[in-house]
DNA sequence: GGAAACTATCGAGAAAGTCGATAGCCTAAG
DNA sequence: CTTAGGCTATCGACTTTCTCGATAGTTTCC
């Protein structure tokens, strides 16, 4: 069985036909139909129920799936560590979430081109669970997230703190005690208990936002009010699109950086986390 | 690229030569190299470095280790989980709540073996939320459970019903109308509501449990008293350890058996069903 | 110097993969 | 009720890849 025909297996899932599939490929549609017809004979069960309209996975199909995708990943990461251009002596994989990546990661970048101009970067974006599970199976040297789990084999060290501060689209609200229109925006877990011992006796918020940017959005667009990184909101802020509500407290929310305990390139991981250590406490200065 | 190759690079890694690798995949020496040597050509890096004495993993190849292993490990996964051993027409799958398995599952298992022998069965011990998603993504044919939730394409049906019955590690407290050191342990939502209207002015008590089985352990070895399934406690009351509260009312615990409204197989579902059924009023009766 | 490790390479035959053409099936539009 | 336009399956010919067995070349240890 060839690697090729996993990547073939879940670009038909994704497509959800044969036709589509073979010119992401690069292939004639007989091409698939074979591949899959030895996929099937070999499992010896239909990866696909066929239909007039397309195909669809199968029971089989679909626990295949999360294999297939897995292996295709680490086909892929193994492909670019081992294909490094000449002169490079390694890899390093860091993995930050979203909202990190602009502060913390795009000033990364261009440091450890400079200072390690030997090691290449694999940088990915992706939210706490799936970057400590690629931690944890190796695929990720360094992960710089808000929730962090603790695992064996990895260390979770402090990296810096944002500063979550209340802000409003409305002058009117930024000297009073209460807010209307709150929006609550899910900053995590410890977020979510300073906030309630900042406001013990408040309601459910009529809106709540999981995923802090879009809380920031909302507002821009609807009106309203809540909690949101400094950093984040402090251009707004200057431009008068939003105001800050001086009065309220401001709530914490730290940001952590994992690897692991036994790294494969010991030297590089430490001068990696040196200079994210050096941007974070720059960047919590200014 | 095939993952067998993977699995060469790998056994090679571990024997470190390519004459006992070859002997190890059953091949020819000229295969495994010729293996090897088409790897490296497509990787452009060398895996191994030749020596007279075998050969060792290159600096390369002990990145790409990393990856293999990982690859090869699902791969095998992959393959457990969906192929069909020789000479079953199909698969079918059930999984049952962790509780059931002894009772139900145990013996459902070999009465499958025995009446459909071309039927490979795999069988999965998992909570409600995660058997329901399984069941509705068709990843399960049979899901047998305590607090099934109603939905679209899946049909419920009564299995049998659990006596819950109040028993104590104390003696002294069997006839008591009310019993100290009461353990709430929470058997769903069927036994909050009948627990509720029974003990409409309990306060809440010292220490709830959420799992059932857990809440067992915990009496059997601090003391106290709760509600248990009969068959689950009745061994133990035979040996003195526990004892029952006959004045107490029982509760009940509804068991139900979910299934797919079009399955792929319909006559292999209805079959497994009705031994399900056959099981479990036998084992109510008994 | 030769035996005993080891890997590399070659050519032939077998196996597997690919393509283009075509067949078959279903649906929806005319 | 026919047909056009989706879709997948299949066939035969061609090409590529894989494997084997034999053989060559290396190094090390008697």
């Amino acid at each position: 069985m060839k690697i090729e025909y996993i990547r073939t297996f879940l670009e038909i899932a994704a497509c959800g036909n044969f036709n589509q599939a073979a010119k992401n490929l690069n292939v004639t549609q007989s091409t698939v139909s074979a591949r899959v017809k030895t996929m099937e004979e070999r499992f010896g069960r239909q990866l696909f129920t066929r239909s007039h309209a397309g195909v669809e996975l199968s029971s089989a199909g679909q626990h295949f799936r999360r294999y297939a995708i897995g292996i295709e990943r680490l086909w892929q990461q193994a492909h670019q560590q081992i294909t490094l251009p000449e002169g490079f002596r390694t890899v390093l994989a860091l993995g930050a979430q979203v909202s990190l990546w602009e502060r913390l990661i795009l000033r990364w970048i261009p440091m450890m081109r400079r200072q390690l101009p030997t090691v290449a970067l694999r940088v990915e974006a992706d939210y706490s669970n799936s970057l400590m599970r690629q931690l944890s199976d190796g695929l990720l040297d360094i992960g710089v997230m808000y929730e962090p789990r603790q695992t064996p084999g990895l260390v979770i060290e402090d990296l810096f703190e944002e500063t979550l501060v209340l802000v409003s689209s409305d002058k009117r609200n930024v000297t009073a005690g209460w807010v209307e229109d709150y929006v609550f925006v899910d900053w995590g877990y410890v977020f979510r208990a300073q906030h309630g011992e900042m406001f013990p006796d408040m309601d459910t918020p009529a809106v709540s936002v999981g995923l802090g940017s879009l809380g920031l959005y909302y507002i821009l667009e609807n009106g309203g009010s809540g909690y949101f990184p400094l950093r984040m909101v402090e251009p707004l802020i200057k431009q008068g699109e939003l105001h800050l509500v001086s009065s309220a407290e401001t709530a914490r929310r730290p940001v952590y950086v994992v690897y692991t305990a036994n790294p494969k390139d010991e030297d590089v991981l430490t001068q990696a986390l040196k200079h994210l250590h050096a941007i974070a406490t720059d960047s919590a200065e200014s």
